[in-house]
DNA sequence: CTAGGGTTAG
């Protein structure tokens, strides 16, 4: 009962950045539950006997819970064997880090490690892998590089474990680094490792490489459904459906959900609609299906085909399901039928902060910069239904309504919240938009005084920010200052034709015009063009969706 | 007991 009012808390925080008033909540919980735990199930001294005689069978019960998705129970069992002072062994750690991984909280996994260090059973290299699993999915990716280079032994169980490390934080080309490394140590690829390969040749959009792996892939010849499941994600993402649909016709044998649900992205992101509906239409789409199709139509801008998707998920009887029903919120508004959007969410029974937070980005992104502030008052307000905390992203779809509704006032209350209301740290991202409205507002030292209070935080100077700074300078006529910023992006993107551009429009406004002759000079020199931007226009009452295309 | 494929917000 405890453990089952624990988990939607849990879920809750299991997003990448943990508040630490949250954090310390979770354990406490935790800590409470296994309180009452304890004296209800009373783990007496001949309990404790019992765990001495059969760890083997304890191990194998806290196995269970992890198998079963149930890591708080596995917790409050181990930790009771602390308490009771019974002997556990590797086998019971390595059970125990799977717990703490699914419950996302690394400081109860640096418990852990230190009990396994205290015992002597951190020196396996299984012991070592679960550390360093554990340790990448907390988050904690340098914790789990130091624990991998410790490893005396390493197999290749352990080799592919620091692999999914690196994609896992989107390192796609650390990730290349280890499968380097793995050929150099001469250590024997398994299917895994062939998998997170084909993983990094789709972020990398390596396609020559990929059909490299392919190759590998079909030497192997076993795990098919897996692999070819790795290669349609591949080939989609690289742009070549066509492959894709190779892989999956001359796939032997029997296909499941996830390699249905693979081909249908991908051919959705390429849009190629006509067989994604072909697709499913020769089998049931899932809701997962439907939810990762609804994101290819937004990302293609793509309402025709997005209508197609609602109504399969209605068809389908997935209207309940609010994953899904926050991708077509999502899919709406970025599509600019805010009212579409706003049927959806007031018919969320469920809402959760994605469905809370597409929603104030549908309004905020397509001007209604009031009704985003006024429906972020009423999340932050609401009494009724189980209390929804807006994150970091929540923050920052506020912040940017604010911008885009010059909304200057508003857009200072809810930083000023970030911080002091709701413990969080601001992002790079936060700053930028913060800096974008007092800029717009022509409140200039406002902006120098919001970055050197970032550079008080130690907040990292991204190429967002010294844009943000940029523009602020471009519109107050800050001249000197603005060429420091025009230098530092520069200098940190090169190659980046719209920050050339940019740049160049700053002396534009400044005057310039030798520096922005010089600029266009530099960006023909390097064979630059400006990419394609993407605008709406209101032709005759629609929405019409363009893209233009300007050297 | 450890590693792998499709799933919502920036």
């Amino acid at each position: 009962m405890i453990m089952r009012s624990l988990a939607p808390n849990l879920r809750q925080n299991t997003s990448s950045r943990l508040n630490p008033n949250h954090l310390s909540n979770i354990i406490g919980n935790i800590k409470h539950s296994f309180y009452h735990q304890t004296f209800r199930t009373n783990f007496s001294s001949s309990s404790v006997t019992h765990f001495r005689q059969d760890i083997s069978q304890t191990n194998y019960l806290i196995a269970s819970h992890v198998r079963r998705g149930d890591p708080v129970s596995a917790w409050i069992l181990f930790h009771s064997l602390r308490r009771a002072r019974a002997v556990v062994d590797a086998y019971t750690f390595t059970s125990v880090l799977r717990a703490c991984t699914l419950l996302h909280v690394s400081q109860l996994g640096i418990q852990v490690h230190a009990q396994m260090l205290k015992t002597g059973a951190d020196s396996g290299t299984v012991a070592k892998t679960s550390l360093v699993d554990m340790y990448s999915k907390c988050g904690s990716l340098d914790e789990a590089v130091k624990v991998f280079d410790e490893m005396s032994q390493r197999d290749v169980v352990a080799w592919n474990a620091l692999l999914s490390c690196f994609l896992r934080c989107d390192l796609p080309v650390e990730a290349v680094g280890v499968l380097r490394a793995m050929g150099r140590e001469n250590v024997e690829v398994s299917e895994f490792t062939l998998c997170s390969a084909l993983k990094c040749c789709a972020s990398l959009r390596a396609l020559e490489l990929g059909r490299q792996v392919h190759g590998l892939v079909v030497c192997m010849g076993r795990d098919m459904v897996v692999l070819s499941t790795a290669l349609i994600d591949f080939y989609s993402s690289v742009g070549c459906v066509d492959d894709a649909l190779k892989v999956f016709c001359s796939l032997k044998g029997s296909k499941d959900d996830m390699i249905y649900n693979s081909l249908v992205s991908g051919c959705v992101r390429n849009r190629r609609y006509g067989e994604a509906f072909r697709v499913m239409g020769s089998v049931r789409p899932n809701a997962v299906a439907l939810t990762s199709a609804l994101v290819g139509c937004s990302e293609n801008l793509d309402l025709w085909a997005g209508k197609q998707m609602h109504c399969v998920a209605v068809r389908q009887g997935f209207t309940r399901e609010t994953q899904l029903c926050n991708a077509l919120l999502d899919m709406y508004g970025k599509c600019g039928k805010v009212s579409h959007a706003q049927l959806l969410f007031d018919g969320i029974c469920e809402k959760d902060v994605i469905s809370w937070t597409c929603m104030i980005d549908a309004y905020g992104r397509n001007g209604r910069g009031p009704e985003a502030v006024l429906l972020f008052q009423e999340m932050r307000m609401r009494k009724e239904g189980r209390k929804v905390l807006p994150n970091s992203v929540t923050f920052l779809s506020v912040l940017s309504a604010c911008g885009h509704s010059g909304l200057v006032e508003e857009g200072k209350k809810c930083f000023k919240l970030l911080r002091e209301k709701y413990g969080l740290e601001p992002d790079p991202e936060h700053y930028a938009c913060y800096i974008d409205i007092l800029g717009r507002a022509g409140n200039i030292e406002g902006v120098w005084s919001a970055y050197h209070n970032m550079v008080e935080q130690g907040t990292r100077l991204t190429a967002g920010i010294w844009v943000a700074l940029l523009n602020a300078c471009s519109l107050n006529q800050d001249v000197e200052r603005g060429e420091l910023a025009a230098k530092h992006l520069l200098q940190l993107e090169p190659n980046k034709s719209s920050y050339i551009v940019l740049v160049s429009n700053f002396y534009a406004a400044i005057g310039r015009w030798d520096r922005v002759d010089e600029l266009r000079s530099i960006m023909r020199s390097k064979g630059l063009l400006k990419e394609a931007g993407n605008s709406w226009i209101k032709v005759l009452g629609f929405n019409q969706h363009v893209r233009s295309l300007s050297v």
